[in-house]
DNA sequence: TCTTAAAATAAGAATCATTATCATTATCTA
DNA sequence: TAGATAATGATAATGATTCTTATTTTAAGA
């Protein structure tokens, strides 16, 4: 994959935005910035570039999947009603019980939650493969 | 919401399988016992049932949606080459760390995790709501 | 058990986000 | 700078999901 200069502005200005927006929504903000990007070159560069861990990209969305500068470990509380979605660090909370408790503190009513781990199975561990995701561990 | 014939065939159906299948899956598997049924009663049924908490919806748009009959607190290890779904039960494994070690002995390399909480946020708690959404606290 | 209103269903059309195509342009390497 | 490779823009194609509407089922009261 080339670090182009359309990629790196790609990152540079989802790194500027904490709203976490799906593809079409970064489209628009792109676009004031380089009016000539194709909403195609935007679905191709944050697919490719959430595959290198560049950003990342957020599979829980429920609808649109959404992307997200800050690839640090950390997760996401999603409003069921406006949609909005917000960061949540659970740096002290290491347990799901305690990290609940501290979601409490800031006013949010969870009542759901969905945690995916993904990567390869023993069946295709050893097969050639494009993941690249960035790893945690 | 009807408990109607129909819907009961759906949690029936969907219970007895492992495999959290899209909707366009399960819409095969329905035909199979009830050749009338449309698929658009399946998008539909699957989408009010998993509002009401009855079975669940695997919101890990990462493609198209999953949907489980098993409505216990359990996680889900994506296998990103195959795109095989399997549950993870954390029962033991109080700690991300914990977890991930006893994912690592199920022969599953994992590089990626989602986790996503939902409910309303401050804004939205106290608003007419349609969402509801099953508690598991 | 009828009757009636509300809700659900089937079938197919419409929508619209995402992907594919392909000619053009940019980028890398020698 | 030239040639090879990869990326981009524009737009067409795709396909999953939702919408529409006529029909059927359901619940509950007479």
């Amino acid at each position: 994959m080339l670090l182009t200069t359309q990629r790196k502005a790609v990152v540079e200005e989802l790194k500027k935005l904490r709203t976490h927006p799906t593809a079409d929504q970064f489209f628009e903000v792109m676009r004031k910035k380089t009016p000539k990007i194709s909403i195609a070159s935007v679905y191709r560069n944050l697919e490719v570039l959430s595959s290198t861990g560049m950003i990342a990209k957020l599979e829980t969305s429920g609808d649109k999947n959404r992307f997200d500068g800050d690839t640090s470990m950390h997760y996401h509380l999603k409003c069921s009603k406006c949609g909005g979605f917000v960061d949540f660090n659970p740096k002290g909370a290491k347990t799901l019980e305690k990290s609940l408790d501290e979601i409490k503190k800031l006013n949010m009513n969870i009542n759901k939650f969905n945690i995916v781990f993904s990567g390869l199975c023993g069946k295709c561990v050893g097969r050639t493969t494009d993941d690249r995701g960035k790893s945690y561990m």
